[in-house]
RNA sequence: GUGCGUUUAGCUCAGCUGGAUAGAGCGUUUGGCUACGGACCAAAAGGUCGGGGGUUCGAAUCCUCUAACGCACGCCA
């Protein structure tokens, strides 16, 4: 179906044409000025030059044509030249049938379907997650739902950093702690064991540890960096090691990406491309793209409108080793040959922002990609903790994300076990729940490419903009549907009514927003938008439900009407919550 | 030095791509439970939108200068 406000300008744009005017001039907005009127039009200003007339002639002429209009019950005229618009109950009603007849409540399909793959920036193997790893999740993941809700099929990568030197020093300090593991015997031709010489507590210990080590140890880098040397080149004993380090890795990332409902399609690494990089680096050079300058491999990625100095994209150091570039390009190589997507998404810190203009540039011009390939990046800013520096442990140190998971689901179950009667089992499920909406509602509702201030108070507030609140309002209507149906009610074949009072009117009209705003969110890949909207909603929502009798009303036929309108609410924020990210218990 | 970003109420943030009296939440003050969840709702106070200049009938929004803070600027990722 179409967007309510396109509706609403075409029914505007005709009467501008009846009056003797452009018909483009009848656009219509939402009201920012509620108190006066529900939508308005400010067509008349915009056209005062082209007719050399005073605005208010203009919209006066316009609000004449209007006068019988089925979709507007009041256009008025006002100085200096506003058309403020009041909507007719009936065709608000009508909309709102159509968006609850319609699959995905009327959000059309997009013009052109796209293959798009989203690129989550690299959790490291062998190290855990921390804080900051939370927003590439949380944003990923949800713009990836965005994308497949509005209609486009989309990939999620977690694209591992699974190769370079911390892989080596991995295994060095693992040589430290056991030399004499049957992995180091470089003359041994047997099978490998299948378990794991280390588990994953053992493993975050040797990173930091041998990583300190490197770097006051110039005899301990240089083997860390011949153990990473062996390991790309296919020894056998360091490549079992590197699959038990993997292993055991990636299944803890899974515990902790899976604990925030974020889920990947594909679990690559640079390790992946490893074999396609002397392929693409002939590539660049046979064609004339990459040349030596000061020892290293570059592309000159510089062009004629810049403002700025660009320096050229590196392709290999000048000792022949290749970086975080190097595999970058070769994966974008991979995934136009394995996928050919029509959009490639990357979601990083914001601070890579002219590393990443540095890499599509250079993927354009050695072609790459098609000339019509997508390519975006995302940069998001950092967490900071209510100092406004980077979130930080009582102690300074870099919080784990499962510390910060748990501190979070710990409070939230203090706060139900105060507030309501549940049993300690099911407390510890709905606090779990709840907890996930406060984290992800937390970090999403704020525009991603800002640096945001984390409030664990705040966050696991049931008041205000919040992912409990959000909840709560969805829980209450499931209560009083379930009490609906308790007493012999059905949700089936309900008939919406005409809005009857200002807030039930409020609260379709905050419905019929859904399409413009999903489609909005998706185009600017921006999941704020989807929070500020159903923030919006359960206000009307609460709003309407205040003033509103519901099981109580005696009129058979409205109280279904409202029933209907309560589904179709339900649905909306549920649609809404899930594209974010998270669920909605029954009981809280 | 060059470039990018940020600056809106005491605090945390919106602001639908140029419209009327700049909006929310928290906090503060004050009201409201004999209806379906009061973990809610309603109301009040609180702003020279960092500053100057410009474009326009009209600017938080566009242009320009400027200040503060943050970030990035070839062999890290």
């Amino acid at each position: 179906m179409k967007k309510i406000l396109e509706l609403l300008s075409e029914e505007m744009g005709k009467a501008f044409e009846a009056a003797g005017y452009d018909s483009a001039l009848g656009k219509v907005s939402l009201s920012n000025r509620p108190d006066l009127c529900e939508y308005q039009c400010n067509g008349a200003m915009a056209g005062a030059k082209q007719y050399h007339k005073a605005p208010i002639m203009i919209a006066n002429d316009v609000a004449e044509k209007l006068a019988d209009s089925k979709v507007f019950k009041e256009a008025a005229a006002v100085a200096p030249g506003f058309l403020n618009l009041k909507l007719s109950e009936e065709f608000l009603l009508e909309v709102v049938e159509t968006m609850a007849a319609e699959p995905k409540f009327g959000l059309e399909a997009p013009e052109k379907i796209k293959k798009i793959i989203i690129d989550y920036g690299g959790a490291n193997v062998a190290k855990p997650l921390h804080v900051g790893h939370i927003r590439s999740a949380v944003i990923g993941e949800s713009i990836k739902r965005i994308c497949r809700y509005v209609g486009h099929e989309v990939i999620g990568d977690v694209h591992l950093g699974d190769w370079g030197l911390q892989m080596g020093l991995v295994i060095m300090g693992l040589k430290e702690r056991q030399p004499d593991l049957i992995y180091f015997d470089e003359s041994y031709e047997g099978e490998y064991p299948t378990e794991a010489p280390f588990t994953i507590s053992e493993l975050e210990e040797i990173y930091p540890a041998s990583s300190a080590k490197s770097k006051e140890d110039p005899d301990y880098k240089a083997k860390a960096m011949e153990a990473t040397f062996k390991l790309q080149n296919g020894v056998r004993g360091y490549r079992a090691l590197w699959k038990h380090i993997l292993n055991v890795s990636v299944a803890d990332l899974k515990k902790n990406y899976s604990s925030l409902n974020v889920e990947f399609d594909l679990w690559k690494g640079e390790s992946d491309v490893h074999d396609l990089i002397p392929e693409m680096v002939a590539y660049m050079k046979d064609n004339g793209y990459a040349y030596i300058s000061e020892g290293a491999l570059v592309v000159d990625v510089k062009e004629e409108s810049d403002t700025k100095e660009v320096p050229p994209c590196m392709i290999l150091k000048s000792d022949g080793a290749s970086l975080y570039n190097t595999t970058d390009l070769a994966t974008i190589m991979e995934r136009m040959r394995l996928y050919h997507p029509d959009e490639l998404i990357y979601l990083t810190d914001k601070r890579q922002d002219l590393y990443f203009d540095q890499v599509f540039r250079c993927a354009r011009k050695t072609k790459l990609v098609e000339p019509e390939t997508e390519l975006k990046w995302i940069g998001f800013g950092t967490m900071n903790g209510k100092d406004g520096k980077p979130f930080k442990t009582r102690d300074g140190g870099v919080m784990r994300l499962e510390t910060l998971i748990r501190e979070t689901k710990d409070e939230m179950y203090r706060k139900i076990r105060e507030g309501r009667e549940m049993s300690e089992e099911e407390a510890r499920k709905v606090a779990d729940q709840v907890a996930v909406s406060a984290l992800l509602y937390g970090d999403l509702s704020n525009q991603a490419s800002k640096d945001y201030v984390f409030d664990i108070d705040r966050f696991t507030s049931f008041e205000g903009d919040t992912g409990p609140y959000i909840l709560y309002t969805i829980v209450r209507i499931k209560s009083i549907l379930t009490k609906y149906r308790e007493q012999g009610g059905s949700l089936e074949g309900l008939n919406f009514r005409k809005a009857e009072n200002e807030s039930e009117k409020a609260l379709m009209m905050e419905l019929v927003q859904f399409n413009t705003m999903m489609q909005n969110a998706a185009e600017e890949t921006a999941p704020h938008k989807v929070c500020a909207y159903i923030y919006d909603l359960a206000n009307a929502f609460n709003h309407f439900y205040h003033e509103t009798k519901i099981l109580g009303e005696e009129n058979e036929d409205r109280k279904q009407g409202l029933i209907a309108l309560l589904v179709l609410t339900r649905n909306v924020l549920e649609t809404c919550i899930d594209v974010l990210g998270f669920s909605a218990p029954e009981k809280m």
